[in-house]
RNA sequence: GCGCCCGUAGCUCAGCAGGAUAGAGCAGCGGACUUCUAAUCCGCAGGUCGGAGGUUCGAAUCCUCCCGGGCGCGCCA
């Protein structure tokens, strides 16, 4: 906030100085930025080292001429010309106490909404295990992203809309349908053996347990033709499966507001409305009895099927006509977050979206890198294939959602993070969770005592935090504004975390160097105070960014 | 072989629309509780930013090559 109205003022003063030739126009993008050298002043202007070339000026001759302008500045106490060329500048000790009562606690006041540059209609879809399974800790780091990803862009002004695509067409579920039948036989008493490339998990053999249970006649159902067994053992399978992913993601606090299926895009006639799309695009051709798209004339490696020699139309033909209906239903931007593994994948959905002449940038994909689980100071091996692998729910169940999902965010998405269980479990100081949950609560508590004193906000003034320490923690609670926005704009959640960790540190520190509640005169304890309260509302505002209880005791 | 991601302190990682002396947490060492919650704070120590070139006044950040790790290159999803 301090970094937007310094920009203000000095984008004025530059043009009015390009104007007279002082500058060159346009103005070269410049930066302001904090200093990492406390005597280079609070912030650093780098105009001069950009403009001097296009002038013909030495940049420190330059800066020297803008200083003097620049120190007539609202706020400034003194501009210094240092290093080659930069600019440095001193703030007067009130002025972040000024921006916090003049322009910060309004703000808050009024809802604390941030103006995205341009407010768009977004769509995001996470996670989108196919339900064949339950969710696995990879799972859980795209269901922490992606939730947290669209209560940032929601919370930074755009219209989100978050999706979750069932595969539920396709092989797998054949194959899914194929295995619970043979557990449920199995059960019954029959001696058959599970193929290897059935889904070995031992989640089927409850569900096969579940389901015969539900038979009122066990021997009706074995005597109908196998096709109408396995049909409604798919069935059965699928929604017992995608009831326990909805249950562990609810349970995760990760939501949606559409489910969308697979099949029904096969039903509705959009998945050959889409491979007719390509073929009137002039983008297919038939051969070996398939329908290709040729991918390789948009950018992409190599040509691909769309539908199969027996004709059946490929997932990829479905993913392109599920693309093409989320921007039907009008959507500007889609945001897909996929598992590394599928980076591969990516070539060819954006060229048959370019075939149909759909813009590069309306479709953004992220992918998320792998999780390593980590206890008792060792990896744990995980296999899908054999159904050996630690579930979501086992780590909620092991952690709490809170530390999980904090724990999730404690990486770049493209990083691969290794998760110590034991470490997000314990109930310490080691553990960043409580760190930052119980510099919220410390406020809380603060508040409590400032009740009990009969503390009153009504009167304080910008003079009363104006001491180094207040400082301090002013400069980064004021930076919130456009932490956040940035990190909506790079779609970066976890930017949300290393915020709050910065906050509670700069926050944990004043505490321990200033009385707040019982300082004195009154005015310095309630200016102290309602600096506090305002560290506790972005602690909150930030922690459910993140899908992270704010708990007012600890 | 080709493509994508990663390589920064003992460990796990930030920083990468170029900026001055590269940061944090944990682990290590030394301090601070008759005082608003010590789940806290303060200090010390710790580095050829994988390597080599290049662009630039200036490179962890941009470009090229090389080395190491992960992943992907199905008419699977």
């Amino acid at each position: 906030m301090i970094a937007t109205i310094l920009n203000r003022q000095l984008d004025q003063l530059f043009q009015d100085a390009a104007s007279e030739g002082l500058l060159p126009s346009p103005l070269p993008s410049y930066k302001l930025t904090r200093p990492d050298n406390p005597e280079h002043g609070d912030w650093a202007i780098n105009v001069a080292l950009v403009a001097a070339k296009s002038v013909g000026r030495p940049p420190r001759d330059l800066a020297s001429d803008l200083a003097e302008r620049i120190s007539n500045l609202d706020g400034i106490a003194r501009v210094d010309v240092a290093g080659p060329g930069f600019l440095n500048l001193f703030l007067e000790p009130t002025f972040a106490g000024r921006v916090f009562c003049d322009h910060f606690l309004p703000w808050l006041d009024n809802g604390a909404a941030i103006q995205p540059e341009r407010r768009q209609r977004i769509h995001i879809e996470y996670v989108s295990a196919n339900p064949t399974g339950p969710l696995h800790v990879g799972h859980g780091r795209g269901a922490a992203v992606g939730d947290s990803l669209a209560r940032l862009l929601r919370r930074a002004g755009h219209d989100v809309t978050r999706e979750y695509y069932v595969n539920d067409a396709g092989r797998q579920m054949q194959m899914l349908g194929n295995s619970l039948w043979i557990r449920l036989r199995q059960q019954h008493g029959e001696d058959v053996e599970l193929p290897e490339d059935a889904y070995q998990g031992a989640y089927l053999i409850d569900i096969a347990a579940q389901m015969l249970g539900t038979l009122e006649d066990p021997a009706a159902f074995f005597a109908q033709p196998e096709a109408a067994q396995l049909e409604q053992c798919r069935e059965y399978a699928e929604q017992a499966i995608l009831s326990g992913i909805r249950e562990d993601l609810a349970l995760f606090r990760v939501e949606y507001d559409q489910w969308f299926s697979e099949r029904q895009l096969h039903h509705s006639g959009a998945v050959d409305a889409a491979i007719e799309r390509l073929r009137d695009a002039g983008a297919t051709r038939e051969e070996d009895g398939a329908l290709w798209f040729d991918a390789d004339r948009y950018g992409d490696e190599k040509p691909r099927v769309l539908v199969r020699d027996n004709g059946e139309p490929t997932y990829f033909a479905a993913d392109v006509a599920y693309h093409l209906n989320k921007l039907e239903r009008g959507f500007d931007q889609m945001i897909d977050l996929w598992g590394a593994d599928h980076h591969g994948y990516e070539p060819r959905v954006r060229a048959a979206l370019r075939a149909c002449g759909i813009g590069d940038e309306q479709l953004e994909v992220h992918f998320i890198q792998f999780v390593t689980l980590v206890r008792s100071g060792e990896k744990v091996q995980m296999s899908t294939r054999s159904g050996k692998f630690d579930t979501l729910a086992d780590v909620i169940a092991e952690t709490g959602t809170d530390a999980a999902r904090f724990f999730y965010l404690l990486r770049r998405p493209e990083s691969h993070l290794e998760f110590d269980l034991d470490l997000a479990r314990r109930q310490a100081n080691e553990n960043p969770v409580f760190y930052v949950q119980y510099a919220h609560a410390r406020v809380c508590s603060l508040d409590r005592k400032a009740q009990e004193a009969g503390l009153t906000l009504s009167t304080f003034a910008a003079e009363h935090l104006s001491e180094p320490a207040d400082r301090d923690l002013l400069q980064v609670l004021l930076e919130w504004p456009d932490r956040l926005r940035r990190a909506a704009d790079q779609r970066a959640p976890h930017q949300i975390v290393f915020y709050l960790q910065d906050i509670a540190a700069a926050f944990h520190g004043y505490y321990n160097k200033q009385r707040i509640v019982d300082a004195t005169p009154t005015e310095v304890a309630a200016a102290r105070l309602a600096l506090a309260r305002a560290v506790r509302s972005v602690i909150a505002d930030g922690l459910d960014l993140i899908g992270v209880h704010a708990p007012e005791t600890m």
